[in-house]
This record gives C-alpha cells, sequence and structure tokens, in this order.
DNA sequence: AATAGACTTTGTACTCATTATATTATAACA
DNA sequence: TGTTATAATATAATGAGTACAAAGTCTATT
C-alpha cells in the first residue's frame, strides 16, 4: 500500500464510512507513505507546518476514527504513548532498545489451533518483540 | 510457579541479584499471587492497607527493578498504562474490549525462521490480541 | 553497642500524553 | 438562504509516570 493521491484517498475513507476532510485524508496519506509507526505528537509536529491551523485535538479525534472504522491500527510499544500503523498485512513489531527504532517483521500467525480461544472473536492480533537491531548489536 | 512464602521468596530475589525488603518480597509475591496482570496503581491499592507507609514512588521503582533484573515483564496492553506479569512461561494474553479482562493464552512463538531477525538480539516476545472473550461473545 | 556509609523508602512537585468540553468553522440539505 | 449536522479548534483538566530530596533502614566495622 504505496502513496495514493488525495483523490483515491478520498474515496478509501468514504468506502470505509468515514467523512472526508483535508485533514483527514492528509493523516492517512502521511500514515501510508512514512510507516515509521508515529505517534500522535509525531504526526502532529509533522502535518502541522502544512495544515497551519492543525490542532492535536484533530489528531487525536482522527485517530480513534480510524481505529474505530478498523484503517488504522494502534501499536502499544511502549507504556507512555500510542503509535499508529496503516498497514494491515500481518506482521510483527520489533523495537530495539538501542536506538529507538520499530522495525516490521514478516511473520504468521496462525490462532486457528489454540483451543483456549475457542469461542472467542479475535478483532486483532500483534506481536512485539524487543532487544537490539543488527546494527546496534554489531557495534 | 504458585504461591511462595517469604522466606522463599527473599533467596529468589537474592539469586537475581535484587537486596530483598519487605516491600520488594510483598509485590513480588503480590504478583505471583495473583496473575492478573496489574497495573503499578492496582498494585499500591491492593498493598497499601497491609504495608501502610508505602508510596506510589516505591512501587514504580520496585517495578522497574523487576524488569531490569528480568523476574517481571511489563505488558502494553493499552497505551496509557504498562501491566506487569510474573509468569516467563511462554504465553500471550488476549483483551476483551468487552469487559476488559486480561486472558493468558498458551502460544508457541518460534522465531529462529525469521530471517529478517538475523543479527538481532531478542530480549522478549510478546503476543497481543484483543477481541471479545467467550462470555461476552454470547450475550 | 555505636558509628558510618550505602541503600531503600517516602512525599511532593512536576512532566507530558491523552481526554473533556465548549466554541467556532465548514459542509449538507431543505 | 437558512438551518442543521458534522468537523476542527483552543483551552483546561486528568492521570500515569518521573525527578528529586529528605528521612528511614540495613549492614559492616570498630
Amino acid at each position: 500500500m504505496i502513496s495514493k493521491n488525495m483523490a483515491c484517498i478520498k474515496s478509501f475513507l468514504i468506502e470505509n464510512d468515514i467523512k472526508p476532510s483535508i485533514q483527514r485524508a492528509r493523516i492517512y496519506q502521511f500514515l501510508v507513505d512514512n510507516p515509521i509507526h508515529p505517534t500522535a505528537d509525531e504526526i502532529y509536529n509533522q502535518l502541522n507546518p502544512e495544515l497551519i491551523t492543525l490542532s492535536k485535538t484533530t489528531v487525536y479525534n482522527t485517530m480513534h476514527l480510524f481505529v474505530e472504522k478498523g484503517i488504522v491500527q494502534p501499536i502499544h510499544v511502549e507504556g507512555n504513548e500510542v503509535r499508529y500503523d496503516a498497514d494491515f498485512s500481518q506482521h510483527g513489531h520489533f523495537k530495539c532498545d538501542c536506538c529507538g527504532k520499530v522495525f516490521d517483521i514478516n511473520i504468521d500467525l496462525n490462532t486457528s489451533s489454540i483451543t483456549q480461544l475457542k469461542g472467542f472473536k479475535i478483532k486483532s492480533i500483534q506481536m512485539l518483540m524487543s532487544g537490539t537491531c543488527e546494527k546496534c548489536s554489531c557495534q
């Protein structure tokens, strides 16, 4: 899911039952173009120079809406902040304790065989690893 | 790892390079006896009536120490709080969006086959699912 | 046992991500 | 065009977690 133009994002939002606005479309485009799992604060700081009247509350409202409508996943890497990911292909995350980067890790998660989950409705699955990445391990 | 008496916990802490104190031992015992993935606040509220001078800072200090020494795992279920788990057997967690409970899920996580992780040093692996549990799904 | 030094606990004040609320702006529609 | 619904914004409030300094506790040494 690489960059989409605004017209394309507009119809994508409508498809997902979200009334489009410039703010919403640009925030979503930013997430798709920058799969760096940004926080609400980072989104705000990146887009503020362009959307000059953007408010942090709007970013929070928009992220809540996106999560509710299922077009963005919240990622809880650390306890004090939420990160967001517009990539819904099944993948996990690796957080490097040294450089702080969050890596996407392709992974197959098969939950159908877990008997404990009989009767459970699974809405999202996340896998999170931590440690040191290759670069930081080499130093 | 069911309940241990205090003497047993004392030596366990020493084994793990932690100087024992009443606060530390009781907090650890509480975690082992109550595998409900409590927050620091919940630990504080549960133990405060007994350890009458307990301070929240002590709970935070202790949890940080336990995590650093590797006898407790932090769990990031939601973005605004950290939960703690003294169970180090490999398992994942399922958070019910309806009743809020966090379930332990036995699961096998095999990361050795993931080529992306070549050269990475994995310190911890967590798997987190969300949705509705069996009880809440039936209603 | 007394003293000193190191470590632990505690209370207060603070930070900062997020939320609540109320107001203003924009879009939709009769 | 006027009216209503929805979205965006600014400000204030909340609450988990942290920083810091003072007070308490433990332990080793004399």
